[in-house]
RNA sequence: UGGGGGAUCGUCUAAUUGGCAGGACGCUAGACUCUGGAUCUAGAAGUCGGGGUUCGAGUCCCUGUCCCCCAGCCA
């Protein structure tokens, strides 16, 4: 096992682990990825997920999906069923389900300890009497006035709670630590309020629901967790971790430790943002394409594989970072580059009319699949007098370098024949309609006849055989770099891109696309990587932009304004 | 102004624990190309500041600065 182990840990986290591993601390790493199921999970879950399954995976451990599910007025089974989907459709199994409210009873039975040892009582202060009473970050807290009842006492009416005998409100159970502890966490922390809540798991069996500092390390503690992996803000947490696993017989000693959450670029990661996108429409859904979601992503058309990978290049440290989302595009791209097969579409469809071409024959060329796989496939494709082309790849009097179409220009159509301009025909509104051409029957299958170069290839599709179809090109969800640069009193949502998708209805596509299955993933030629929705049907093909090819054209374009 | 963390190319992240600051994304230039894609080559670009220890400091010591988190009966 050990042998197979690369050199260096890849993170500190496994560093750890290596060292725990080789000390003897530990002979099996048992990790957890503890999910609340109170929205859907997103891009910065599956760093978690990869690192916690990761390393349960790098050193023969375990992994367990734990729905850390205490609070009922929040948590619903819609997202624990879609959390779950995420999970497994990143590719990681869990080795066991667990859910925080399989343990409620060891809970309940842990607090009641900490009662019979004074450690815990409970409080009739109102709950912004507590708050008050907490002090703040530079003054020390007051004890409640109920802090010192009687171990009966407080016996008895956390009994009473349970019982339902209380309302929502009246009290709660806190930890007796030090109400002038510089770290505000252990100012006898809330372990047990009341709700009277029905659960999505347990029903109406309880009525008091604790708290998670109170819970976590017990449900660690329960399931043999050794590396208690969690996110930056939980570090003033710890103490109060420990202090919980301290406190009561515990069958397990679990460590915490804590590394920083994903940001990226132009994008918002809190499930409350993502929730009020979609409960406010300004998305379609959690699978909205343009959501950094994982079924959002999945909509998209990327693929498990490159999400991992990504995860693996951002990799795993304690600095606040900002991930630029070019990194995720860069890792889809590596991976479709090699797999996709290479289609033509037309997005935004311009006539091309061959002069010289015969008015009703079709002839078939051969269309080269992928040039990046190792065995050569080919295609079938119908050419004819009437062609479509991209609106874009003519110009009436182009800027210099444009290395396409425009009077006088000759360039090859792909896999086709060299074609030289000729005209064109605009509308009464001075759109060019139609562009003419003469072909060099010489070039058939796009090779030079006589060693003459041409500087561009343009793809296209005949007008008869092609299939139309609706493309969606997304951008941007958001339009600043780093949403944490906010100004005080903005709303995220004034930095909605109001182009962030774009749907073209009048694509034409090559015919073969029509017998595509939702779910499948093509290049087209010089666009970028697109993706069958769900949406897609033979009637209707619809296409996602998962993302564009890199574009040097458009880079120079930009420059120049 | 209490407590807890953090600071290395524009961005993310390494540095055998005191020994040539490396990689990736992005960027620039060139080569190549039947995708202005891919590929290849080259390049610019960094240790938060000030002191100190040392033959030698990103790493150790002192000192300062800046950033993030915490005052839910949320997780």
């Amino acid at each position: 096992m050990k042998e197979e182990l690369p050199e260096k840990a890849s993170n500190f986290i496994e560093q750890i682990i290596r060292d725990d591993l080789e000390s003897g601390k530990i002979e099996k790493v048992i990790t957890r990825f503890p999910p609340e199921p109170n929205g859907y999970l997103h891009i910065g879950h599956a760093k978690s997920i990869c690192l916690n399954f990761g390393l349960g995976e790098l050193f023969g451990g375990e992994c367990n999906l734990r729905f850390d599910d205490t609070n009922p007025t929040k948590e619903e089974k819609e997202y624990v069923e879609s959390i779950k989907e995420d999970v497994a459709w990143l590719g990681f199994n869990w080795a066991n389900l667990r859910f925080a409210s399989d343990y409620f009873d060891d809970f309940f039975k842990w607090a009641l300890e900490l009662i019979e040892a004074g450690k815990a009582y409970v409080d009739h202060q109102p709950a912004d009497e507590i708050r008050k009473n907490r002090g703040s970050l530079t003054e020390p807290g007051k004890n409640s006035p109920y802090r010192d009842r009687t171990i009966a006492e407080n016996r008895d009416l956390f009994c009473k709670m349970r019982e339902g005998e209380l309302g929502e409100g009246d009290c709660v159970l806190r930890a007796k630590i030090d109400m002038a502890h510089p770290n505000l966490n252990m100012r006898d922390p809330v372990m047990y309020r009341i709700l009277h809540q029905s659960h999505h798991r347990t029903g109406d069996k309880w009525c008091i629901y604790p708290m998670y500092d109170f819970a976590h390390g017990y449900e660690d503690a329960i399931e043999g967790v050794t590396h208690s992996i969690c996110t930056l803000e939980f570090e003033d947490h710890r103490p109060l971790y420990e202090w919980f696993l301290d406190n009561v017989s515990v069958p397990h000693r679990p460590r915490q430790f804590e590394f920083a959450r994903l940001n990226m670029t132009y994008t918002v990661m809190s499930k409350r943002k993502l929730l009020e996108l979609v409960t406010q429409g300004c998305v379609s859904g959690w699978d909205d394409p343009r959501m950094p979601t994982i079924s959002g992503l999945r909509r998209r058309g990327y693929t498990p594989s490159s999400i991992r990978t990504f995860c693996k290049k951002i990799g795993v440290s304690k600095a606040n970072s900002l991930v630029d989302v070019e990194l995720l595009h860069h890792c889809i791209r590596d991976e479709l580059n090699l797999s996709a097969t290479r289609v033509m579409a037309i997005l935004r469809p311009l006539k091309l009319v061959i002069e010289n071409y015969p008015e009703d024959k079709i002839e078939e060329l051969e269309a080269l699949n992928n040039p990046e796989s190792d065995i050569p496939t080919y295609r079938k494709i119908p050419f004819e007098r009437e062609l479509f082309i991209e609106q874009d790849d003519f110009m009436e009097d182009p800027p210099k370098k444009f290395f396409r179409l425009f009077p006088g220009a000759e360039v090859r159509l792909k896999h086709a024949f060299f074609v030289k301009c000729t005209g064109f025909k605009k509308d009464a509104g001075g759109r060019v309609v139609e562009v003419r051409c003469i072909y060099d029957p010489r070039s058939r299958g796009g090779e030079s006849p006589d060693g003459r170069k041409v500087k561009g290839t343009l793809h296209w599709v005949s007008v008869s055989q092609a299939a139309k179809a609706e493309i969606r090109l997304y951008d941007h969800l958001l339009t600043l770099r780093d949403m944490d640069a906010m100004e005080e009193g903005e709303d995220f949502k004034d930095y909605l891109n109001p182009a962030s998708m774009e749907r073209l209805t009048e694509c034409r596509v090559e015919e073969s696309l029509v017998n595509a299955k939702p779910g499948e993933r093509f290049q087209f030629l010089r666009h970028g990587y697109f993706f069958a929705d769900h949406d897609h049907s033979s009637k209707m093909p619809v296409f996602n932009r998962i993302v564009s090819l890199r574009d040097s054209w458009a880079r120079e374009m930009k420059k120049s304004d």
